[in-house]
RNA sequence: GGGCCCGUAGCUCAGUCGGUUAGAGCGCACCCCUGAUAAGGGUGAGGUCGGCCGUUCGAAUCGGCCCGGGCCCA
C-alpha cells in the first residue's frame, strides 16, 4: 500500500481515548469541579431563570452510602441537571437526619465496650458525643455523594442538628401545643420494669422464655344470635397477669366458631359437663386436650361475624369489689388460628394489637401497671403486686370465679432488654400525640393535599392515601437522650400543658443560640419567666420522634433559605417513604400550613439482585456502589439508573452492569468518532442548512425529534425513553448507517468539497446536541468530550443549556421517506450476504448489485445515489420486475436485488471497484484523481 | 396474616381500546472489513407474555385463584 496515498486520506484523529478508565479520571474531574466553584458559577449565571426546587430527603447520617441511596442521589442529581439544561434554576440543597436512636445506639455500644455506663454520663455530654458521630458521617457520606457525581451546594447543606434547625423543629412543634392539637395520652409501648424505661424495637433481643399459658372462660351476657345463649367464649393467654387489664375480647370475622358442650372429662379436669364454650372450629381438638375434655356435643357453628355486638362479663367479677364491667367483643384483623382458642384477650394498656383495637373503639389505655412493674391501685385485688409475680394469684382467683378451664407452661420466642436482658413487658405510658381528627382536622387537610398533589407514578396517592386515612394519632414522643425535647411544661395542678407563645419563643430563642442542650443546661425559669413558677410545673423530658424532625425540613429549609422556595417543585424518595417522610411532612405541613409542602411528589423502587431478591448480608448479594465505582466507574452507575424502570424495583448485578457498559462502550465510541472526524473543524466550513443534502437534513430531523422526546420525557420525570432513543440514534443511525455512508466521504474528499463540508456541519451539530443530552447523564465522560472538542480552555458542560434547535429541522417527511429507503436498503445489504457467504466478494465495495423496484418505490428513490447509501461501488436502480432468483425481504414487498460484482479495479486511494481505474497511473478513480491534484495545489 | 405493587427474549425495556405472525436495543452465534481496531459493518437464532381456570368470535391486555418477588404494616 502505499504510504503517499494514505497520507492524503482524512482519517479520523483525536486523541480523547477509546478506553475510559473512570475509576481513575473521574475523582480528578470531581476535584476540578471543586476547586474551580462549578456549583457557586452555575448558581450565579441562573439568577433570575425559573427556580426548581428538588426538597431533598435527607439521609440518615450514620454509615456509608449503599446501593438505595445511591439509586435515590443519582436520580436527584439526574432531575436537578436536566432542569437546569431545560432554563431552570435548578437549586438544591442536600440535608442530613442527624437525631435519632441508631446513632444513640452507636456511641452506647462504644461505651459498653469500654465498660463505662451511658446513664453515668450528663446527658449534654451524651448528645455531644453523638453530634460528633453525625458529623463524621455526614462528611464520609458528602465526599461519596460527590464522587457519584451528584451536583448540589454540598459546602452548606441543611441539618436537623443545626442550632438553627432544632429551633425551628421546636417552633413547629410549639404551633402544635399552642392550637392544642398536642396532647398527652397514654400508649402501650415495651418496656423494661429492671431500667424503668420504654424500649424501641432495635434494643430488643429476642430469647426463649417459659410462660404459663392459661384459657379463661368469658360468660357471654349479650348476643345477637339467640343460639349462644348462656354460652361463653374462651380465650388463651401467655401472660395471665394482664387478665386484670383486660377490656375486651377480639375474634376473627372470617374464622368459624363452634359452639360445644362438655359431657365427659378426665380426671383433673377444671371444666364443667354441661358447660357451653365457644371456640374455633380449627382450634377445637387442642383446646379439648388442653381442658382435658374427652367427650362433647357439638351445638352449633358459626361465622365470627355472629359474635359482633357481643359482651360478656370480666371473669374476675366481684373480685375485690371490682370488675363488675362487661367487656365488648371485637373484630380483629390480628386473631389468627394458629394457637390458642381463635378469641383474643384484650388488654389496652398491655399489647400493640390491644392497644390500637382498644382506640380504635374508645377503650382508652389505662394506667394499670407502675415504671417498677407492680400493679397499681386501680387494679382491684393486686394493687402492689409486680406482674411478673401475679400469675399464682391471678390464676387462684380465676380459679376460684371457675373462668380457669386450663393451664399449662409454654416454651416461646419473649422480647428481653438488650441491656439487662431482664424479659420486657407491654406497658400504657403518657406519651404525646398530635390529633389527627380534633377541631384542627389534621386528617381532613392532609386527604385534601393528597388529592392536590401530583403523585409520580400515580399508584404513589393510592398507597399515601390509605395510610393517612386510616392512621392513628401521631405518636410524637420517645425516650431517649439525642433528638429535639419535646418542651413542654405540665401544669402540675391541670396536668394540662402550658401553651404561651411567649414561652415557646423564649425556648426556642435558647435553641437557636445554643441548641437544643439548653433544655437541660438551662434553668427551666428562664424559660417560664416571670408569669409562671417552675415548681408548679412537671418539665417535660421526652425527645421529638426523629420523623418530627425530617416532617419539619421544608420549614427551616425551603422557608429558611432565601435562594429556596415554598412549597417544593418536587420530593423524590423511595416507596417506604409514604409511610415515612412524605406523610411526617404531609402531616407537619397540613397542620401548620394546611397544605402539603410540595406539589409533586416521585416514588422509585427498591434495589434488588438479578433474582429479583432484597439485598442482605444472610443472602451474601450485597453489592457496594463504591466498590462497583472502583471497578466501573459512577458513569456506569449513573448510565445503570437511566436505563431502568425506576418507578418498580430495580436489579442490579455483574452482569446487568456488564450490559450497561456496553452501552456506554458505544455511546462514548459515538462521542469519539465525532470528535475525530471534526479534527481541525472551524466555523469557515460550515453550510447553510439550505445548501445540505437531503441525508443531511435527514439526521437534523432526527435531533429536532430526539429534542422533544427529551424535553417530553423531562417534563414528566422520563428518563428511560429517551435514553433508549438516544443510545439507538447512536447506534442504529449514526454508527451502522449515517457514519458508513459518509466515511467514503469525510475520508477522501477534497476538504473544500460540499458533499465532506455539509456532513462535518452536521456531525458538528450532532455533537453538540449529543454531548448535551448526555451530560445530566454521563456527567464525567461528556465533560472529558467537551474539552477534547473545545480544547482545555473550555469552561464545563454542564455551565451548559440544551440547544436550542431551529423549528426548521423537524421534517416529518423526511423521517418517513428515510425509513423506506432503508428498507430498500436493506434488499440491497440482504443480497450482499449471500454473495458474502458464497465468499464472491468481502467488503460491500466488490459489488454494484442491480434493484428492482416498483414505480412508487422508484419514486422514492429519486435524487438519491443509492451506491452511496449502500456502500457499494454501483448500484443499477431497475424499475420493473425482478428475475425469479433474486433476493427479496417479505417486509419489503416489491423489491429485488440481484449480485452483480463492481467491474474494475479497487482504487488504491478510496478502494471504491471503479472501470477508470486501471487508466490512471496512480490507480486510483477519477475523483481521487481530482481531490489529489487539489491537494499538490494547496501543497 | 393484612394493605399496596411487580412478573413480556440471556439483560434492560416497548406493546394504544381486547384484534394480523408479540417488538426494540444490547448481549449471543455466524460472516465480512482491517482507513473508528480492546473499534466498525452485515445476517441470524432466541418467547408456554410467571402458572392454572374463566369471560370473549378473539386475551400479553379483562376477571378469579395459585406461584415467585418487593415495600409497608402486624
Amino acid at each position: 500500500m502505499s504510504q503517499d496515498l494514505k497520507s492524503t486520506v482524512f482519517l479520523p484523529k483525536t486523541d480523547f481515548p477509546m478506553r475510559a478508565a473512570l475509576p481513575e479520571r473521574e475523582p480528578a474531574i470531581v476535584k476540578r469541579w471543586i476547586e474551580t466553584g462549578l456549583w457557586e458559577r452555575i448558581r450565579r449565571q441562573s439568577k433570575g431563570r425559573p427556580l426548581f426546587v428538588l426538597h431533598d430527603g435527607p439521609p440518615y447520617a450514620n454509615g456509608n452510602i449503599h446501593m438505595g441511596t445511591t439509586l435515590n442521589k443519582v436520580l436527584k442529581d439526574l432531575i436537578n441537571r436536566s432542569r437546569q439544561m431545560l432554563g431552570y434554576d435548578a437549586n438544591y440543597v442536600p440535608g442530613w437526619d442527624c437525631h435519632g436512636l441508631p446513632i444513640e445506639w452507636q456511641i452506647e455500644q462504644e461505651y459498653r465496650k469500654r465498660g463505662a455506663d451511658k446513664d453515668a454520663v450528663p446527658i449534654v455530654q451524651f448528645r455531644a458525643e453523638c453530634r460528633r458521630h453525625a458529623e463524621k458521617y455526614l462528611d464520609i457520606q458528602r465526599k461519596e455523594f460527590q464522587r457519584l457525581g451528584c451536583l448540589g451546594d454540598w459546602d452548606n447543606p441543611y441539618t436537623t442538628m443545626a442550632f438553627s434547625s432544632e429551633a425551628a423543629i421546636f417552633e413547629e412543634l410549639a404551633k402544635f401545643l399552642n392550637n392544642g392539637s398536642l396532647y398527652r395520652g397514654l400508649k402501650s409501648v415495651m418496656w423494661s420494669t429492671v431500667e424503668k424505661t420504654a424500649l424501641a424495637e432495635a434494643e430488643v433481643e429476642y430469647h426463649d422464655h417459659t410462660s404459663t399459658s392459661i384459657w379463661v372462660r368469658f360468660p357471654l351476657t349479650r348476643a345477637l344470635d339467640p343460639a349462644l345463649a348462656n354460652a361463653a367464649v374462651v380465650i388463651w393467654t401467655t401472660t395471665p397477669w394482664t387478665i386484670p387489664a383486660n377490656r375486651a375480647i377480639a375474634y376473627g370475622e372470617e374464622i368459624a366458631y363452634v359452639l360445644i358442650e362438655p359431657t365427659e372429662l378426665a380426671e383433673g379436669s377444671t371444666v364443667r359437663v354441661g358447660d357451653r364454650l365457644v371456640v374455633a372450629e380449627e382450634l377445637l381438638e387442642s383446646f379439648l386436650a388442653s381442658a382435658k375434655i374427652t367427650g362433647h356435643a357439638l351445638r352449633g357453628r358459626f361465622p365470627g361475624t355472629a359474635l359482633a355486638s357481643a359482651r360478656a362479663e370480666h371473669p374476675l367479677k366481684g373480685l375485690a369489689g371490682g370488675y363488675g364491667f362487661d367487656v365488648p367483643l371485637l373484630p380483629g384483623d390480628f386473631v389468627t388460628t394458629e394457637q390458642g382458642t381463635g378469641l383474643v384477650h384484650v388488654a389496652p394498656s398491655h399489647g400493640e394489637d390491644d392497644f390500637n383495637l382498644g382506640t380504635a373503639h374508645g377503650i382508652a389505655a389505662e394506667d394499670t401497671v407502675g415504671p417498677d412493674g407492680t400493679y397499681t391501685p386501680i387494679i382491684p385485688g393486686f394493687a402492689g403486686i409486680h406482674v411478673f409475680k401475679a400469675h399464682e394469684p391471678v390464676m387462684a382467683a380465676l380459679a376460684e370465679h371457675g373462668a380457669l378451664l386450663a393451664s399449662a407452661p409454654l416454651v416461646h420466642s419473649y422480647p428481653h432488654s438488650w441491656r439487662s436482658k431482664a424479659p420486657l413487658i407491654f406497658r400504657a405510658t403518657a406519651q404525646w400525640f398530635i390529633a389527627m381528627d380534633d377541631e384542627n382536622r389534621l386528617r381532613e387537610k392532609a386527604m385534601a393535599a393528597i388529592a392536590a398533589t401530583a403523585f409520580v407514578p400515580d399508584k404513589g396517592r393510592n398507597r399515601i392515601g390509605s395510610m393517612v386515612e386510616s392512621r392513628p394519632d401521631w405518636c410524637v414522643s420517645r425516650q431517649r437522650a439525642w433528638g429535639v425535647p419535646i418542651a413542654v411544661f405540665v401544669d402540675k395542678a391541670t396536668g394540662e400543658p402550658l401553651r404561651d407563645p411567649e414561652v415557646c419563643r423564649r425556648i426556642a430563642d435558647a435553641f437557636r443560640a445554643e441548641g437544643a442542650d439548653a433544655w437541660w443546661s438551662r434553668d427551666p425559669q428562664e424559660f417560664l419567666g416571670e408569669k409562671y413558677r417552675a415548681e408548679d410545673f412537671e418539665k417535660v423530658d421526652d425527645i421529638l420522634d426523629v420523623w418530627f424532625d425530617s416532617g419539619s425540613t421544608h420549614a427551616f429549609t425551603l422557608e429558611g433559605r432565601p435562594d429556596l422556595r415554598w412549597p417544593a417543585d418536587l420530593y423524590l424518595e423511595g416507596s417506604d417513604q409514604h409511610r415515612g417522610w412524605f406523610q411526617s411532612s404531609l402531616l407537619e405541613s397540613c397542620g401548620t400550613r394546611g397544605r402539603a409542602p410540595f406539589d409533586a411528589v416521585l416514588t422509585h423502587g427498591f434495589v434488588v439482585d438479578a433474582a429479583g431478591r432484597k439485598m442482605s448480608k444472610s443472602l451474601g448479594n450485597v453489592l457496594s456502589p463504591m466498590d462497583l465505582m472502583k471497578t466501573h466507574g459512577a458513569d456506569i452507575l449513573r448510565l445503570w439508573v437511566v436505563s431502568t424502570d425506576f418507578a418498580e424495583d430495580i436489579r442490579i448485578s455483574k452482569d446487568i452492569l456488564e450490559r450497561t457498559a456496553d452501552s456506554y462502550r458505544k455511546a462514548r465510541n459515538t462521542l469519539r468518532y465525532l470528535l475525530a472526524n471534526l479534527h481541525g473543524f472551524t466555523p469557515a466550513e460550515i453550510l447553510p442548512d439550505e445548501e445540505l443534502p437531503e441525508l443531511e437534513r435527514w439526521v437534523l430531523h432526527r435531533l429536532a425529534e430526539l429534542d422533544r422526546a427529551i424535553r417530553a420525557g423531562n417534563e414528566r420525570y422520563d428518563f428511560l425513553g429517551p435514553y433508549k432513543d438516544l443510545l439507538e440514534f447512536a447506534a442504529i443511525d449514526l454508527s451502522a448507517f449515517y457514519f458508513d455512508v459518509r466515511k467514503d466521504s469525510l475520508y477522501c474528499d477534497h476538504p473544500d468539497d460540499l458533499r465532506r463540508r455539509a456532513a462535518r456541519t452536521v456531525l458538528d451539530r450532532v455533537f453538540d446536541c449529543l454531548v448535551r443530552w448526555l451530560a445530566p447523564i454521563l456527567v464525567f465522560t461528556t465533560e472529558e468530550a467537551w474539552r477534547y472538542r473545545h480544547g482545555e480552555g473550555v469552561d464545563s458542560i454542564h455551565l451548559e443549556c440544551f440547544a436550542d434547535l431551529p423549528e426548521s429541522w423537524y421534517r416529518p417527511e423526511l423521517g418517513e421517506r428515510w425509513a423506506k429507503v432503508r428498507e430498500l436498503r436493506r434488499v440491497v445489504t440482504g443480497v450482499l450476504e449471500i454473495e458474502r457467504r458464497e465468499k464472491r466478494i468481502g467488503s460491500s465495495l466488490e459489488a454494484a448489485p442491480a434493484l428492482y423496484v416498483t414505480p412508487e418505490q422508484h419514486r422514492l428513490l429519486a435524487g438519491l445515489d443509492m451506491a452511496e447509501l449502500c456502500i457499494t461501488s454501483g448500484l443499477k436502480l431497475v424499475e420493473g420486475e425482478a428475475p425469479a432468483d433474486a433476493f427479496r425481504l417479505d417486509e419489503v414487498p416489491g423489491a429485488a436485488a440481484s449480485p452483480r460484482p463492481a467491474k474494475g479495479e479497487k482504487c488504491l486511494r478510496c478502494w471504491r471497484v471503479l472501470p477508470e481505474v486501471a487508466q490512471s497511473p496512480e490507480h486510483v478513480c477519477q475523483r481521487c484523481t481530482t481531490v489529489l491534484g487539489r491537494l499538490r495545489v494547496d501543497a
